[in-house]
DNA sequence: ATGCTAATTAGCAGAATTGCTAAATAAAAG
DNA sequence: CTTTTATTTAGCAATTCTGCTAATTAGCAT
C-alpha cells in the first residue's frame, strides 16, 4: 500500500498516469513527453508497475503500458479510507460506470 | 500538490491522519501512539501540516492537531483527477512499522 | 551473424528522507 | 527568576530517491 502512495508522490509519475488514462501508449512514447531521459523514465514505469497501477505489454520491439484500472480505484479507496470523507457527495463525481471488469 | 501526496506516503503519517479523525489530539498523545521518537513525530507533524493536511493550535503548553478536512477532502479529488475514476471503498490494510534494531 | 531500434539494467553522484540524541524554545507554576 | 512540562529545532548517520551516462538485453530485419 505504502507502494501506491510512494508511485503517486512523484509528479512525473502522476502525469504518466495522466497520460495513460487517454489510452495504451509505448515506453518511447512516454519517456518523449517529460524531460528527463529514456533510462529515468523506465525506472519511474517500474515504479508504477510494482504498485501495480500499469501494466506493461510486449509489443514486438515496444513495450506497450496501460493504467491498471481496479488498481487505480482501489487506490481511490485506500485514501478514501484513510481520510474517511465522500467525495461522492461534494460533486466530485466524473462519470456513472460500474466496475470495470475485463471488457469481453 | 506533490507536498500532499509524498505527506501520504509515509505509513506514520497516514495512520495520524486516521488517528485525527477521531477528533484532535495533542502533539503528545500522538506521539506516543508510535513507536518512534517525539523529535520524529514532531517532523511529521511538520510535514503534514506543509500539506495543509493538518492544522496546529497552541493550548498553554500543548499543542493540538486536527484534520483539515477541505484540504484532506481536495487531495481525494487531486487523486481522482488523476486516475479519473469513481471512488470505490475497499479495505485497508495497514503494514507494521519496522522495529529498531539494536546496534552490535 | 550483423546491424538497427526500443527498452532496461548497472553503476555512480547528489539530494532528500527518516531516524536518533541533545539542545533550545514556549508556556505555566512555584 | 527558576523549574517543570510540552514541543520543536539542530546536528548527525544511514538509507532511499532521482538523475545521468554507458552497457546490456530483446526483437526484427537484412
Amino acid at each position: 500500500m505504502t507502494d501506491v502512495f510512494q508511485a503517486l508522490a512523484h509528479p512525473i509519475r502522476r502525469k504518466v498516469l495522466s497520460v495513460l488514462r487517454a489510452g495504451p501508449r509505448s515506453a518511447g512514447e512516454l519517456a518523449n513527453a517529460f524531460p528527463v531521459s529514456k533510462p529515468t523514465m523506465s525506472r519511474h514505469f517500474a515504479i508504477l508497475k510494482d504498485a501495480q497501477l500499469i501494466e506493461a505489454e510486449r509489443v514486438g520491439t515496444t513495450v506497450r503500458y496501460r493504467l491498471n484500472m481496479s488498481v487505480a480505484e482501489e487506490a481511490i479507496g485506500l485514501v478514501m479510507d484513510v481520510l474517511k470523507t465522500t467525495p461522492a457527495s461534494e460533486g466530485l463525481r466524473r462519470e456513472p460506470h460500474g466496475k470495470k471488469e475485463t471488457p469481453s
